[in-house]
DNA sequence: TGTACATCAGTGAACGCGCGTTCACTGATGTAC
DNA sequence: TGTACATCAGTGAACGCGCGTTCACTGATGTAC
């Protein structure tokens, strides 16, 4: 072996996160190979010698994203929860906050790629599923005890859906002072949701 | 003149009218100039004789779509007050229809689009805006007259976003009958948040 | 009404560019002796 | 421990392709006489 035995492990998991974060922020089909590996210090040639193809390191980076997307809510509902505060609250504003407006390429994929994925394999569509899947289980678990599996699980999908179109109307507009108007009804909305009878 | 007066100004919505359903089929940056001229029966080479560029026709399309896709919607609450129904019910089940999941092509340029327009030029973002603004407007149209100004448009918003949001959901699951309960729960979040103290 | 001409919507080849991918190579490192 | 060699991560030129845009042209039609 040429380098040490991490070191390519190491360039390839570098390599991922900045796919990651620029797919979210530019879009998957819009970031080219070279300017990719350019971010990660490397020159395109090299690309193959980590992954098969395009397709490949898409898949891989969307999988990438649903741990970073669950993780920093998951954070949210635990520190929420060791202060006595409400998890679905947490949640809430966690995914709601101005921070995640101005910054997609570190936050949720599915606001930035959904319409996108729907356009390419069948095999990264799924790996955007599998983001949902995560949070709508999150969401579920923080919902009262009381509701039946299926209740929750339609429940959570209607506060997750609320989020993605509040966060991509809160992106779009020019103004931010609309867009934090966005966010807060987007807030109280979810909210809303969350606890209807 | 060449051709008949008319003629020109034809091709030219023909153009419009062809570029607006793929773009929200296919995306903008994905949908090349020569496949869509071919589309509409003509060269690429006298797309210029239509348009300056490319982005001249993203931002007309676009602003045709803030008819079309507002048209239906006024139509359904139309035909619903004729029939003594609910206009809020009409706009969201026209809106959470499975038709509109199965063709973007022919809906709402919102879903599709907004993650896309945010990268593109800011006359391109504002024309979504307009088309945002427009359905905020038609959903506060149908809410209850004794709300506040303020307090109609924020509930539209939060309406229109959980409906986007639900589109994008229901579009990206590849199993049909998850499709339709997303949709299903996605209508009656809608109706909730349209109807909350 | 019939003919000659001017117009210009539409054609299709060509431009430079960035894309994903391939490939011959380089040179720093780990291993064998 | 010191040297010779094999490995292979990474380099950078090149590939065919589709992109948006330009341009010299064609030929069907409206207009002038």
């Amino acid at each position: 072996m040429r380098y040490s035995k991490d070191h390519k492990a190491e360039t390839r998991q570098r390599v991922i996160e900045v796919a990651s974060k620029r797919f979210r922020k530019d879009g998957i089909e819009a970031t080219g190979l070279a300017r990719l590996m350019a971010d990660a210090e490397l020159t395109h040639g090299g690309f193959y010698a980590h992954f098969s193809s395009k397709e490949q390191l898409v898949q891989e980076s969307i999988t990438a994203a649903v741990d970073s997307s669950r993780d920093y809510l998951v954070h949210a509902v635990r520190s929420a929860r060791a202060r006595g505060a409400d998890g679905m609250e947490a949640i809430i504003h966690a995914y709601l906050r101005p921070a995640h407006v101005k910054h997609p390429e570190l936050g949720c994929a599915i606001p930035s790629l959904v319409a996108e994925v729907g356009r390419l394999s069948i095999e990264i569509r799924e790996r955007l599923v599998e983001i949902v899947d995560a949070l709508v289980d999150l969401i579920a678990s923080v919902l009262p005890k009381h509701l039946e599996k299926e209740a929750a699980t339609e429940r959570s999908r209607a506060v997750l859906a609320s989020m993605i179109g509040t966060l991509q109307l809160a992106r779009l507009v020019t103004d931010e002072e609309t867009s934090a108007n966005i966010l807060a009804s987007g807030r109280q909305a979810a909210l809303a949701l969350a606890r209807q009878a």
